[in-house]
DNA sequence: CTAATATGCACAATCGATTGTGCATAGGGG
DNA sequence: CCCCTATGCACAATCGATTGTGCATATTAG
């Protein structure tokens, strides 16, 4: 075995080595030697003094030139969440489909990270962004929107007219939720709620008091409790309401997070489910169905949801015109399991 | 609002608005006027221009000039899996403090598509990289090392002194498993493998006969099944170990996936848990707990995991000396609920 | 009042690739 | 035998930043 460079190879280094100049050896290794009227000779050479040197062009200076980064910017509120982690793949899988880089960064639920990251994506010159923002205020993205900048929001999104949103359709998830606690004879719900004014919380309030109305019931919004979309919040929101209204038959949470932590609240409490209590869940989970109580769910699309976004902002990509349609649902399912018992 | 560019500003333009030259301008941003002589007066009105234009400088010509990408590589089996997600999200959290940025990749448990996709973040000059590598060759990656490319290798690893690991100590938690089950009264253990030839199934594998060598008990091959890290895998080795072997009392498996498919093989034959069969798996879950049968299993410290990569790496970078200890075990933590039924 | 130093800035090379153009030499037609 | 075209390649500009050096003018010393 040869020692093998530290330094990577550079496409003037091949040319010497052919004994050819660099614009030579450029053509000769991007298919346009006949174009340019590089003999074939002089083509093969270069390109056997680029294998031989194990030549690797450089995708920084290509990109400078070119203006072409082939630079995709993914900015999540956590990456470790497997629901982000599920866009995350499917982003990355479609990118690597199409030559493409993922840069990726977590926002930490913060929206002034979010804002800085996405300054630190531009300044890398990315072609496309996704986001999950952060925060109820969307000037950096919009001002994203307005520079042209291929732009998908996933999950979370604003009713914005130029922003293209990719967002399971909450709305009908938590109507259908609510609905099948209704009909199971239940009237005191509590509703565990995510991180309030966000899009997904409040398209799923609407769909709550849509069921309610439905129904001719009246739906008490002092049952509602929680702040965030994890555990901790759903421990907390569960045991509140658990112990300060004896009156209230189920939980419908608006996370598997807060769904954990509700599990946690009641086993503390010594509340079993479904005999004592009965528990719906926004987002399905693999365990949901080995859980004590297998938990009846309303089951995001994931993998749907991250295949879409990824689609639409490669096709912007290519096309460099944003999409016709703007605001993109993706359907939910129902999983009717057994945590919810029938008071009928 | 005055009308935003699409094309973004560059130094020169700033330069121009300023009246002086790129030099100038250069300097006058990146604190070096006084170094240089820039008076206080052509500094402000550069700053001014700067500010007054939102100039953002090309990361990318930074990069190619200064030859620092402050690009950090990882690529990762699969980004989805919350193992995974946890340690890319460790690294992207480390990254974001030390102002590096992160190219995700996704190998899809696939080989060719590793070295592949290595050697393209390669090619984007990374600083340095974290792989979880997949396959039980590592030419690839060897050779990167001699370049001199940071590299740390996380989860799987190879007994190879000059690539840098971090791994979970497997051997240990496969034998305290393999210990509290054999002291619970169960010898005929079936056990679900996962991807054969990865160091955490190996090492695993050593811990398993460690124990059964501590108890003078004879470990039985053919009671291993399954060829993957997955639900699926799980699902078919359990399922042929239990229809099979009705010897069995006890089954270890080696990821919560091949659990959660144990489980739905165990549901499937009509097996309860743990009256009819005990269970034992290799990484803990949120949900373990509240499982019908919360499950005994044992946690690896994936945060840790991912934590200590990143400072491996980034120690790395900034000292430009691999670090003096190669070879990183992560202690792992045996949680005991009941998933095992003690046969005493 | 002249020479030496300080001050303030511009020119140009550089990082590694791509690409338009120009200059040689070889071959063919008149 | 000369001109014209075709062939084969090199030169140099460019992408957007950084940085060593050089050239003015202003200031101070002697």
């Amino acid at each position: 075995m040869s020692k093998l460079p530290s330094k990577s190879i550079t496409l003037k280094e091949v040319a010497e080595a052919a004994g050819v100049s660099v614009s030579t050896a450029s053509r000769a290794l991007s298919g346009k030697a006949e174009a340019y009227r590089i003999s074939r000779t002089t083509e093969k050479s270069v390109q056997a003094a680029a294998k031989r040197l194990q030549f690797s062009p450089s995708l920084l200076a290509k990109s400078l030139r070119s203006q072409r980064t082939k630079l995709l910017g993914v900015v999540l509120p956590n990456v470790a969440n497997p629901f982000f982690a599920a866009i995350a793949r499917e982003i990355t899988l479609a990118a690597e489909e199409n030559e493409f880089s993922v840069l990726l960064a977590d926002s930490q639920e913060n929206s002034e990270t979010e804002v800085h990251l996405v300054e630190q994506l531009q300044a890398r010159q990315i072609e496309g962004l996704v986001v999950c923002p952060v925060g109820i205020t969307h000037q950096h993205l919009t001002k994203l929107a307005k520079q042209q900048l291929p732009l998908v929001l996933v999950d979370r999104g604003f009713a914005h007219k130029d922003l293209v949103t990719v967002t399971s359709d909450h709305r009908e998830g938590a109507r259908a939720a609510t609905t099948l606690l209704l009909e199971s004879g239940h009237q005191k719900i509590g509703v565990l709620q995510g991180l309030p004014d966000t899009l997904p919380n409040t398209e799923r309030f609407v769909g709550v008091r849509e069921a309610f109305a439905q129904h001719g019931v009246s739906f008490d919004p002092t049952l509602i409790e929680g702040n965030h979309f994890d555990e901790a919040s759903g421990y907390q929101a569960a045991h509140k309401l658990l112990s300060e209204r004896p009156e209230l038959t189920a939980l419908f949470a608006f996370s598997n997070q807060n769904a954990l932590g509700a599990l946690r609240a009641a086993a503390e409490l010594g509340r079993t489910i479904p005999a004592d209590l009965s528990l719906i869940a926004y987002d399905d989970h693999p365990f949901a169905a080995y859980l004590a109580a297998p938990m009846t769910s309303v089951c995001q699309d994931v993998n749907q949801l991250g295949r879409v976004a990824a689609r639409l902002l490669i096709e912007q990509i290519k096309t460099g015109q944003p999409p016709a349609q703007k605001q993109h649902r993706i359907p939910v399912q129902l999983i009717n399991r057994s945590s919810i018992k029938n008071m009928g």
